[in-house]
DNA sequence: AGGATTCTGAGATTAATTTTAAATAAAGAG
DNA sequence: CTCTTTATTTAAAATTAATCTCAGAATCCT
């Protein structure tokens, strides 16, 4: 649990250096979204969540916590075609963005944390001069599980 | 221009099979997204640009519409984090999605047609067991023009 | 024709997100 | 420490994309 401080101390000099504070509100829907980085959580969700800890927040300070986050490129805003965003943490050693795999079957969302796209990128440079600093790839498809019980 | 008809031929015997009508109405707003296939039009946008050709037309008409060639897999819905969704007709020979370059400088929207990702795809099948059917792969970074700019 | 089916427009509705306005809290200057 | 500024908050209202409702049309089948 120690890293988890670390971490959001880490997220606190960022926010202060583009002139924000980290309010008691804004740490606990940090520490929140850290304790359930796997999960897509969308707004409502985290806030949810959050009030749990905090219960002195409303729900616009959430989603903007989570605008800012996204802003200065500390979380990830993905959307899977369900109605909402849901948002994850990118975690710090991680300059990229991980890919997911959406199983239409079963609806669930796994994540693939291996980078499977460095030469792809090399393509796309070379190819269209475009300069590749970051990625959003989900794989529509069906699950291990779901094509087992298929059979 | 002939092939535009050929096409929008193709999509009505599309929605035969599936019991529909290719209506004047669908045929307005296929018609369209044919003459801007690569505008990466919204359903507002559209209906917009539908409008000047056939007037007697609602909007829910146009989302209606859209949502089934979505089913068929007629056209690709992307969303660009914009806060709305997007679409486009898929080439009639083109079995898979085609990738986007979204630059962050500009905003321009670059499509890429080549299929970059058998090879992933393949390794997603072996590590993780997951049939792939689909993907949607978009690119953040910036654009050889935006790149010559700054130089 | 006539009965079933599919479609349509306009407006109402829903649900996610953003904005507003007034109150609060923290930070910096002197 | 006090004044001032700036950032932040809440709750409610506003906005907005998307969907639904429903009564009337168009189309199809026989």
């Amino acid at each position: 649990m120690e890293f988890l401080e670390t971490r959001i101390t880490d997220i606190e000099s960022q926010l202060h250096q583009a002139g924000l504070k980290l309010t008691p509100q804004r740490r606990a829907t940090v520490s929140t979204l850290l304790h359930n980085c796997e999960k897509h959580l969308s707004a409502e969700e985290l806030f949810t969540l959050v009030r749990k800890k905090e219960t002195d927040i409303g729900l616009a300070t959430v989603y903007r916590t989570l605008e800012i986050l996204f802003e200065l490129g500390i979380v990830n805003k993905i959307n899977f075609e369900d109605g909402m965003s849901r948002y994850d943490l990118r975690l710090s050693d991680q300059g990229h963005f991980h890919h997911h795999l959406l199983c239409k079957v079963c609806g669930k969302v796994q994540e693939v944390h291996e980078d499977l796209l460095l030469d792809v990128e090399e393509e796309v440079k070379n190819k269209f001069g475009f300069e590749v600093t970051d990625h959003r790839l989900i794989f529509h498809g069906i699950c291990a599980d779901c094509l087992a019980k298929k059979k």
